[in-house]
DNA sequence: TTGAAACTGGACTTCGAGGTCTTGTTTCGG
DNA sequence: CCGAAACAAGACCTCGAAGTCCAGTTTCAA
């Protein structure tokens, strides 16, 4: 339901919210488990959002703009690829304006529910959950024996 | 965020609900406003799942298998593309069984409101509901003029 | 000043969603 | 029985998401 990039930007948002400190795109993709490659593609993406700032040469990477209880995971996602909320009638006919139909005012609701449930949890909020497994899945969580 | 696919399915749900005969390939893509081609293979798709009674031939064409009242927007979601929830952590490494962290418990009880809210509206409430616009923002709502 | 560390950007590949078209196959009315 | 009405199914097209590669460019430190 959300897009693969969606997924990796939030690991990598709360992985650079954790560390606090300039990280290279491959220790972020090695952290999170994504493709170099392409998580330095959504990187750039998210740096052009302005949710996070590069630095090119040694000691350089990426790092958050914003403090993590600034950042919400509705910033991240809307950065990447925008909620879309249903506005007006998708069928177009006549634009019903604010006055969607039974079935798409269900389905925006649906929407709705959800963008508000991103945009009350900040980055400092999942950092902070108190729960057994660490903040992203990473491996540290379990030791490997 | 809900693929093309599953609007269109859901369209056309409303509208056999609201026709409560069989309804040609043809007359539902004109109602819904959806090629008719692509339709037609969404609607196979009900049908193989069991949403949908195709009969072919003259006087034929598509029936709800169950009343409205019995038919709800997650079940037609879930027959053309199941909304999938977060069982286990995305990384894998070790999944962590029930035990999401926090961000990806997060994004699954965005995904649970919505399964609710779609698992709490049938077709009859969709035409039940009291709303200026047309069940499915179909063309008769407002005059040509 | 030079070279390694990092990010940047563009070309390219793969794959599935959305969409079209055409050739069946079933069904029914006359 | 025959033909039109409908659905069924497969081939094919297009486009963007996801992913890979590589040749630049910036930065810093020795």
């Amino acid at each position: 339901m959300l897009s693969q990039s969606v997924e990796y930007a939030l690991r990598a948002a709360v992985y650079l919210a954790r560390e606090g400190e300039p990280r290279t795109t491959a220790q972020v993709a090695e952290a999170t488990q994504v493709p170099s490659a392409y998580l330095s593609k959504v990187l750039q993406g998210l740096s052009r959002a302005g949710i996070v700032r590069s630095q090119r040469g040694i000691g350089g990477g990426m790092t958050l703009v914003s403090t993590p209880d600034e950042l919400t995971i509705l910033d991240v996602v809307n950065a990447v690829e925008p909620l879309q909320r249903i506005e007006t009638c998708p069928l177009g006919l006549l634009e019903h304006g604010v006055k969607l139909c039974a079935l798409h005012r269900r389905l925006d609701n649906a929407m709705k529910s959800v963008e508000d449930a991103f945009r009350h949890s900040t980055l400092a909020d999942v950092l902070a959950d108190p729960n057994p497994s660490v903040p992203l899945c990473s491996g540290d969580a379990i030791d490997e024996a």
